[in-house]
DNA sequence: TATCATCTGTGAATAAATTCACTAAATAAG
DNA sequence: CTTATTTAGTGAATTTATTCACAGATGATA
């Protein structure tokens, strides 16, 4: 099987629409649903899930929890996956108790930071590391995500590290490109690029008499 | 002007690298760097620089400064838009306090929460307001930017109270697919999701035997 | 000064993604 | 029971995006 990324991005957005439907108790969606939920088209929807192999029922749709299950197997999504977070300061504290993320199949196993006497003030849950652990740490819990929130400085270090100790994924919340070996899946979240692309659409809009 | 979301996602990584590159005293860049830098090929960068009609020189590339000048003109980044945070908890507290928006041309002028109790708790330098005066504070303070950091249930009316007051753009920090009208632009920024594509990206890898 | 290497610019070719147009099936309505 | 409506599935057509191939230019080198 070989998806594009879009088509994955809609699978992944499909499956999160799937799971709240199946707890509203909701028992079929159809591709126009699913379709407005992702912005994509019906057509897309349907040539996206025709690619997976899952069935729809004629005048009825997908049905959900079947549907959801199959997702689930088929990307992997059912067996709970460990993360760990680099960097607690405001923002990786913040996702250090992000409760959606203990919800959905993900599960942070770690925190870590370079400041000790922070580590020592820091609130949660989650056991929280000195960084220069954080090879042995990872190792130890078998860590699959590492989640950066570092300053940009410090990303590149903490992501050669990440992928040393046997990481499998980033998701990159520090403001700069970082470069990962081959194989390892990375997303970056930059919250100012987010916004100049938004700003740069606004010029981009009709009407637009600013 | 008619440009793809590629495009202009590839121009906005481009013009922070650019920002970047002016501080650090760098004059020049090549489409190869450029491209190194967004993930796409110099020959896609080229052609989106082409359609910018942004001038290059043989033998030397993209002269910094000059470049980033005008795409800051063409795209409007130039002028520091307002932003406005509606929901402190974890993570809108960190965004108020994100000092990145701020060194790059985006300013954080008000802050909402519904819990009245908690906005007096919270220690910032940026002004905090009752979500009850959203539409009066939006407006005075010409807020252009709407960031919205509440639960997912609380999101849609959060969007519908923004736009109405006048906001251009948002960017969407909870996990639920929010309905805008047209004209607006808006970006998602769904952080399980994010952990829900390098999932499903694992099984596609090669070599993969999880 | 002649040659070489490098870098942009761009029309053409290719590849990828989306949309269309239509079939088939099943339920609902009359 | 017949007809209309809704919905999935899918090959073909279309559109969009990317890559290629190569011309043109300019600085570096010998």
């Amino acid at each position: 099987m070989d998806l594009s990324n879009n088509t994955i991005e809609r699978i992944c957005k499909i499956f999160g629409y799937l799971d709240a439907l199946e707890k509203r108790g909701v028992s079929f969606v159809s591709s126009k649903e699913l379709a407005s939920v992702t912005g994509a088209t019906e057509y897309t929807i349907r040539k996206d899930i025709s690619l997976l192999g899952c069935p729809g029922y004629t005048r009825k749709g997908y049905e959900v929890s079947s549907f959801k299950k199959e997702l689930g197997q088929k990307f992997n999504l059912t067996r709970k996956r460990k993360a760990g977070i680099v960097g607690l300061g405001r923002l990786g504290t913040a996702l250090l108790d992000y409760e959606n993320f203990q919800e959905d199949g993900f599960e942070i196993v770690a925190g870590f930071d370079s400041n000790v006497n922070k580590i020592e003030r820091i609130r949660t849950n989650i056991d929280v590391f000195p960084v220069g652990r954080l090879e042995e740490i990872v190792r130890a819990r078998a860590i699959e995500l590492g989640i950066i929130a570092v300053p940009a400085g410090a990303a590149q270090a903490v992501v050669d590290r990440l992928t040393e100790a046997g990481v499998k994924g980033i998701l990159n919340f520090s403001p700069v490109k970082i470069n990962v070996p081959a194989g390892i899946v990375h997303v970056d979240m930059d919250f100012t690029n987010a916004l100049r692309f938004i700003a740069a659409r606004f010029t981009m809009t009709k009407n637009n008499n600013e």
